[in-house]
DNA sequence: CCTACCGATCGGTAGG
DNA sequence: CCTACCGATCGGTAGG
């Protein structure tokens, strides 16, 4: 019979995911060593092979709990079953203060899912295009024309290059600066989505899908 | 007297660097091996330590060849006097080719800095501060009123991630598909000006500082 | 003495 | 859960 877990070994679990969230975003995960992560966690490199089966599957854990948090954020934020504007305001701002709340782990996964087991990384890679595609469907609904022109796709990666960029250049600081940003962001998307309606389809004439899939994927 | 190089020697060096910014953006700085860098590039281990004094250098060499070439289209939009928003514009389009022909090049400079050794870093973070301000200066030339309200460098930041964001998601194909992104992300942005301004002295009306410097760095 | 390399191996350290 | 290790591979350099 298989023995109980000690009450304490998800809390554990957590605070080992965070330093070592920490560590990988300060170092890059391959040049982080199991041993600097036990260290910082005050325990010893065979108990933290307690915790996590190898490397890998700590930088899973890292990349999916927050993925996770993510698509909880799409998921409540469309069951509110508001019109396509308020609702990426609303995801825009739900995004921003996840990331700020969990801006290691959003540098992870930003720039380590590389370092994934190809089975991780497929995972991870769908999970992220899950909550694109939800952005996309929104901004689709709320100006046909542009989905009709095939820009919708380009347009939303590009209100994602805003939001995800921020926190490589955004001192860490109070909450209020982060929560200011995501009016800024949504003002600026949908205020220039009326100018990019004008002269886009132009630049693009010479393109024959209509869809945009051959110019942009959404994976990397 | 010393002896004259070999006339290659310059040739080879940059066949290295392009091999070498490929490899690194593909697994990362610090998980590619000199001994991969040399197999790939078809010369001994001692011969690339003939052309590089070591790992550092490489990646030293491979940022700041970027950057020059991002300076240089800087320094020539500049010269041609133009007003703040079709200067912006050309600036927008002349990056996006510029990564267009450098998206390892870009990819190594954005993920793998925080490897420099801290001299190189340094000034590597220098050489992109410079290119951010001259972006900066434009906007707020164009826009005193969003310059008083501390938004300039915010803004501009949000435009350089939507460029910067674009090679994470873009699918390498032909160049005209490059070429029709840079319009487009003008026209979002001086779109979106117009809306910013109106809501965002709100939502910024509990701080202090008037020129956003602590808000946001524009270093990591 | 120099350069432009080669095959072989150095001292240390990585993940496990 | 510890000390003590392993197979392998790291960045860098020896002699010729």
């Amino acid at each position: 019979m298989a023995r109980r877990r000690a009450p304490g070994f998800e809390i554990q679990r957590e605070q080992i995911l965070a330093e070592a969230a920490l560590l990988f975003a300060q170092r890059g995960y391959a040049s982080t060593s199991m041993n600097e992560v036990a260290e910082r966690c005050g325990v010893s490199k065979p108990a933290l092979y307690h915790y996590f089966k190898d490397k890998n599957e700590l930088l899973a854990f890292i990349c999916e709990e927050h993925l996770a948090r993510l698509k909880a954020v799409v998921l409540e934020v469309e069951a509110l079953g508001l019109d396509p504007e308020p609702a990426i305001r609303l995801m825009i701002r739900r995004f921003v203060e996840e990331y700020a709340d969990a801006q290691n782990e959003h540098r992870v996964l930003t720039e380590d899912v590389k370092f994934l087991a190809s089975e991780d990384r497929t995972r991870v890679l769908e999970g992220e295009r899950f909550i694109v595609r939800a952005l996309a469907a929104a901004v689709a609904r709320m100006r046909p024309d542009l989905d009709a022109a095939g820009l919708v796709k380009p347009l939303t990666m590009l209100l994602f290059g805003m939001i995800n960029w921020m926190f490589t250049w955004f001192k860490s600081g109070r909450r209020v600066t982060h929560a200011a940003m995501a009016p800024i962001v949504a003002d600026l998307f949908f205020g220039g989505l009326g100018a990019v309606v004008e002269t886009a389809p132009l630049a693009l004439e010479s393109e024959g899908d209509k869809d945009g899939s051959s110019r942009c994927g959404l994976d990397r």
